[in-house]
DNA sequence: GTGCAGTCTGTAGCGGCTACAGGCTCAAGA
DNA sequence: TCTTGAGCCTGTAGCCGCTACAGACTGCAC
């Protein structure tokens, strides 16, 4: 049984077709730590197994509510090296969340600028236009 | 009345302060074309006026609003060669509106889980996490 | 054996700045 | 007059999170 080759691995086109990550962000990932080196081959070939997949969907899934890279760091780290990962994981999401939150609300402010000067925009005929008269001015944002 | 050293300029340093940009970015402003080259005195110093201040608050009005540096160009551009760019300046506009709004949602999207992970997570002393679960998850975002 | 696809490495590029090194200039003070 | 220090000049490198490409090697099919 044991002799059945244990677990074959996978190389990198396969882990990334896998997760859906284009196989040079896995190098990179490698490169800067978020992922372990995987064994070589002899002739030096990476050999993924199904950690390093679960790891770099981990990754993903992070970066698709916004964390950074460094955020992930973090919170692979509490997952590696602490019992309880809980309280200091809550922290770095909590701490994201407020992020995500301040940036909606610049986004909004926009948002209403923009909605606001398209319209009175019109249909473009206009002599002046508010649009360009709006970000000549002064605190456009306010 | 015009030998007055007619409109005296300013240096980096000033126009800087004026508009509240960081003095390297005039000259990355420049460099990358969204600024005209300003006179220089014999010395090669840089020498600004009104002008190049107005023009440079247009740039930071538009960065505050969001707006790429490409788009940017792009309607400084209109600025100085059209007649009437009001309508061509409104495409621009609206269509950066929807990458606003786009980017809105995404992040909606983010908040919304992260919220509901934080919760989740209570005070942070369950022996599982179910922020590190969900991220170990498929699926995370929906 | 020969081709071709896959992998390896290192490096450069994107956008939008920001910062720093190393050299010049300029104005004020001793 | 000489010196000192602040300002300006240039070019280049760094930040983030990838992405892409060159040039060399490997591995498999025909």
């Amino acid at each position: 049984m044991r002799n059945h080759a244990l677990v074959k691995g996978m190389q990198r086109a396969e882990v990334a077709r896998r997760t859906g990550t284009n196989l040079e962000t896995v190098r990179y990932y490698e490169k800067v730590g978020l992922l372990p080196e995987p064994p070589r081959t002899q002739s030096g070939y990476r050999n993924y197994d199904t950690t390093h997949e679960r790891r770099i969907r981990f990754v993903l899934r992070a970066r698709e509510l916004g964390f950074s890279l460094d955020e992930i760091r973090a919170l692979l780290r509490l997952v590696d090296e602490r019992d309880q990962p809980c309280a200091d994981a809550r922290v770095v999401a909590a701490t994201h969340l407020e992020d995500v939150r301040a940036k909606i609300a610049d986004l909004r402010r926009m948002e209403l600028v923009l909605k606001d000067v398209v319209k009175q925009c019109g249909d473009g005929t206009l002599p002046a236009c508010p649009l360009i008269e709006t970000l000549f001015r002064e605190n456009a944002v306010t």
